[in-house]
DNA sequence: GTCGCGATTTGCT
DNA sequence: GCAAATCGCGACA
C-alpha cells in the first residue's frame, strides 16, 4: 500500500473547484515512523477556497499565513483556527495566484497499526494524525519523501459525487464549493 | 496596544 | 441546542 504513485504540481496548478472535485477518492499519505509505514486515508470530502472569495484567507491580504496561498501548488497550507484547531488545504492555482482547497473528511484504507482514526472534520483529521502548522505547512505535498503527501486513488462516477454550499462560512454570499462521495460514512 | 472574531469541536443543559 | 475553549490576525486607536 505504499507505493502509490504521488500527484503531481501540475495537478494543483489548475482551477481550484476542478481541484478540489478531483481531489476526492485520492489519497493522503501519512508517514508513521513507528511503524516505519504509511497510513494511507482516502478523501471523501473537499472545499474550494479562491482569491476572489470573500471567505478566503487570502481576500483581504497577501501577507502573513495568506502569503502561502499564492505560493507554488502542491504546497500544504495548515493554519490554526478558534485557538485549538488546525485544519489542511492544499494551495492550487499557478504561483501568484491564491486558491486553496481544505480537506474536510478522509476515509482511512490502510493503517498499519490499530489505531483509533478520528478523520471526519478538518480539526478532528489534523488532531488524528498529527498534523501541525509547525511541522507540516508550506511542505510540499508532492514528495513522497515528505512526512506527507498526496497520491493516486480511485476516481469516483460523477453521480457520486454531491455539491453543496460550504460548512461554517458566515459571509453574505455563499456558494456550491463543497464537494463529498455520496454515502460516505466518513463524511 | 487593545478588541473582536473565525474554513471547529466538545460537553453540558 | 448552545456556549466554552483559546490564539493568530486584521482593524482601529
Amino acid at each position: 500500500m505504499t507505493q502509490l504513485l504521488p500527484l503531481s504540481p501540475e495537478f494543483f496548478a489548475q482551477n481550484t473547484l476542478w481541484v478540489a472535485k478531483r481531489l476526492l477518492g485520492k489519497h493522503l499519505m501519512v508517514w508513521d515512523a513507528d511503524a516505519h509505514d504509511h497510513i494511507v486515508c482516502r478523501i471523501v470530502e473537499t472545499e474550494a477556497y479562491t482569491q476572489n472569495d470573500p471567505a478566503c484567507h487570502a481576500h483581504k491580504s497577501t501577507t502573513g499565513r495568506a502569503a502561502t496561498l499564492y505560493k507554488e501548488p502542491g504546497l500544504a497550507y495548515v493554519y490554526f483556527i478558534y485557538g485549538m484547531y488546525y485544519c489542511l488545504n492544499v494551495v492550487t492555482e499557478p504561483t501568484g495566484t491564491a486558491g486553496a482547497v481544505l480537506f474536510r473528511a478522509l476515509e482511512p484504507v490502510y493503517n498499519p497499526t490499530p489505531r483509533e482514526l478520528k478523520t471526519h472534520g478538518p480539526g478532528r483529521l489534523c488532531k488524528a494524525l498529527n498534523i501541525t502548522k509547525d511541522r507540516h505547512n508550506e511542505r510540499l505535498l508532492t514528495d513522497p519523501s515528505q512526512p506527507l503527501y498526496l497520491a493516486d486513488g480511485i476516481t469516483y462516477p460523477d453521480a457520486q459525487i454531491i455539491t453543496t454550499t460550504r460548512i461554517g462560512i458566515s459571509q453574505a454570499q455563499e456558494y456550491p464549493w463543497r464537494f463529498y462521495v455520496d454515502q460516505n460514512p466518513w463524511v
